[in-house]
DNA sequence: GCTATATTATTCATATATGAATAATATAGC
DNA sequence: GCTATATTATTCATATATGAATAATATAGC
């Protein structure tokens, strides 16, 4: 679903702020939704690229709970996503020599392969977007965006 | 998650439109979270809201497609939020005397009062984004989200 | 060294989303 | 008027997210 929570819609002219709450989220999911897509051309989906490209920033084994507070989320859902990336062949686990509660995350060969290509199609769509911001000061852009976040 | 894809942090001063991607999604997601979390206070989501407020603005009872088509999402997703809607008492399903394949989902005052309530908590969350925006000329900020999205 | 507390990953219940398959009903085209 | 096709809502399987409860293990503080 798109709109999260729909305006609604007044007569008034153009009663920005009213709007650029709603815009801010709308945008953000069309932007969400065509990054699933692209990445889905590869197999991939953007949690699961998400995790392989954090396990490949870093470059060696990370925790559960590591990958969880990478990833701004409840570890519960990384334990699923990890379930899906194995079923996959994407990520192994592995126990944690020095903590037995611990379970590491290792990305496989084929987990190297599938994020350079999903890199591949993050990079088409950034080109896309580029296009799309010409003429935009992206600088600024980037700025009102932090200092919402 | 937050995170739907992590950017590759490279070690370059600022390469803006690589970020503004994903700061549009975090940016985003990062709204959806606060306004889930404000109409919690009054026991609504996002999802419920929206669905409130698109009955509640149209004035009369939408059947389910219209409502899926309203809110840019599949209809099974309609089927299950209308389920929870109902089970809420906030919402009715009525048969549609002209087409007997279709229902209708009906506002009870319950509902209404609901989304009233929402709409408080939502105009405050509204205040507090203009604070943040206060010095950026939303017009501007307006007009390129639209572009993008 | 033991005990109370914290941390780890998992499981469970739930909410949200999608898309395919289905049964019931409407409608277009002859 | 009948038949082929379209449309409606639902169900099912699945992915993603959260938070509470749990069992296993670590650690702090005495």
């Amino acid at each position: 679903m798109n709109n999260i929570a729909a305006p609604i819609e007044t007569e008034v002219p153009a009663p920005c702020t009213d709007h650029v709450m709603f815009l801010l989220i709308q945008v953000g999911n069309a932007m969400a939704q065509r990054l699933e897509q692209t990445l889905g051309v590869v197999g991939l989906s953007g949690p699961k690229f998400g995790a392989l490209s954090h396990l490949v920033q870093v470059g060696q084994p990370l925790s559960l709970s590591e990958c969880a507070a990478r990833m701004t989320c409840v570890r519960s859902n990384i334990t699923q996503l990890m379930d899906r990336l194995e079923a996959d062949g994407l990520v192994r686990r592995v126990e944690d020599p020095n903590d037995r509660r611990a379970v590491r995350a290792v990305v496989t060969p084929l987990g190297r392969e599938r994020h350079a290509a999903g890199v591949k199609q993050v990079e088409t769509m950034k080109q896309e977007l580029a296009k799309t911001l010409a003429g935009v000061d992206q600088g600024v852009l980037e700025r009102v965006l932090s200092a919402i976040r």
